[in-house]
DNA sequence: CCCAATTTGTTCGTATGTATC
DNA sequence: AGATACATACGAACAAATTGG
């Protein structure tokens, strides 16, 4: 069993959740990988000497994890899944639901991360992966006229942190600043009615990011870096002047960005 | 639109994931929160109109999520449940079991955020607090005499990390720094049988874990970073020398460090 | 200590939906 | 079109756990 090691504490697992872990540790047992088969119902009905109800208790908890897919019909049955991008973000996303996360607490993360991912990537990236960047600097390439036009061009600036992020080669790096960057692009931006839209941030925003795609291009890892902790900085001290706000939700599992 | 030899729409949700889905959003509209009761079983049914077992599919979906706890007996029932630093590290971590993470990989990450956490920490440290990190150094106060007794020393020096991740203010980066301090704990270190323990690696952990805490108490915020960022390029060069390898298993529920 | 009420947990039999051949 | 193989859903009954009298 995987918690074979289990805990003192007496918590009782409720049989779905026995057969689940049980299920898990055969997959890593006998190495099997994305596509391959699970038994079906009936046999897993048989092996755990198990009513239905049970089986499929069991199988829906590893569903919800994301480790495996079902599919109805002859060839049919339960499959080992890799875990999406989408579910691991919409999953983590709830555990943050609960914690109360400030602006500061989520640029101190991106200050920390996103300088040392364009560090890593300047020199490394093909032309068409910058000109895709470039490409998405055109969505901000005129100043927003309305708070709405201001927002759909925040979310865009934050697709493009989440495309740098994607061309990355390391996928724990890719994984949390693109988590963060969906998160921040969930935001509803609580904004006093009478505010203009901050040609502030538009312009310095768009200036940090035509700055970095050019040293990318050059290979010049700590011009990389220095743009992009300046406007991380910059972006931070904008937004805490706008008074944005965080709202607690769920994320959707689609990814917005 | 693609002809019918496509395969159906992969977005369709099951019954149970559109109860899921539907609990979820009641949550979230009327501002439940951790302790606040659901429907019954039995309402649930009703309100849905669909059967028991649906219903309970649905509910296992929530539970996996860690997102409610069921209880039996009167006074029972289904309760809203802030989900735990272990269940969001246990379902994170299963998403990284599919993605190859290498020393380097985690390392890079490590060597952007730690320094940051110890900055941030300088200064703001209750002694009781100082003191609780002074005895988890305890545990290596000598140099280890086997490759079991590193490995044990290898654990304790990673909860001195998580320790002082749990003591930032910023959820996001508390959870960041144990998630990969977890990971790491629960790697297996595979080394040629007449490796002997790494003495360099002791001492330096040791030497660089003593002034951080004397950095911390003096509320040296640059000197903190500073010693963190060398302890980390320490050891990612020492990791990389003994070839330690990334296993891929599941991490179990529990939490290790 | 037992009993009864309440709520989730489990079982079984049957029927339906869906994809493949 | 029909047969087959699989998951999906339903409903009724029973079991187990917890609380309070």
């Amino acid at each position: 069993m995987p918690p074979a090691t289990t805990r003192a504490n007496p918590e009782r697992l409720s049989r779905p959740q026995q057969v689940a872990e049980a299920i898990k540790s055969w997959v890593v047992a006998r190495g099997w990988g994305p596509g391959d088969r699970l038994p079906s119902e009936a046999e897993l009905i048989d092996r755990f000497a198990m009513a239905k109800g049970t089986i499929r208790e069991a199988i829906r908890i590893l569903e919800a994890q994301g480790l495996v897919k079902s599919r109805t019909g002859p060839g049919g049955g339960v499959f080992v899944h890799r875990v999406s991008e989408e579910r691991a973000t919409a999953l983590l996303g709830n555990y943050f639901y609960f914690q109360h996360l400030t602006i500061d607490d989520v640029y101190q993360i991106r200050a920390a991360l996103e300088p040392e991912l364009a560090a890593s990537l300047a020199g490394e990236l093909s032309d068409p992966q910058l000109r895709a960047l470039e490409d998405v600097m055109t969505c901000y390439s005129e100043p927003a006229t309305t708070p709405e036009e201001e927002r759909a061009q925040h979310i865009a600036s934050l697709r493009f942190h989440a495309m740098l992020a994607e061309m990355s080669g390391n996928p724990l790096l890719r994984f949390l600043i693109r988590f963060i960057a969906n998160m921040l692009a969930d935001i509803t931006v609580s904004r006093k009615l009478y505010a203009q839209p901050n040609r502030e941030l538009w312009s310095t925003g768009l200036d940090y990011q035509s700055r970095l795609v050019a040293a990318l291009r050059k290979g010049d890892k700590d011009g990389a870096r220095r743009i992009l902790a300046e406007h991380m900085h910059n972006a931070h001290r904008l937004m805490r002047a706008q008074e944005t706000v965080l709202t607690q939700r769920f994320l959707p599992e689609g990814k917005i960005i």
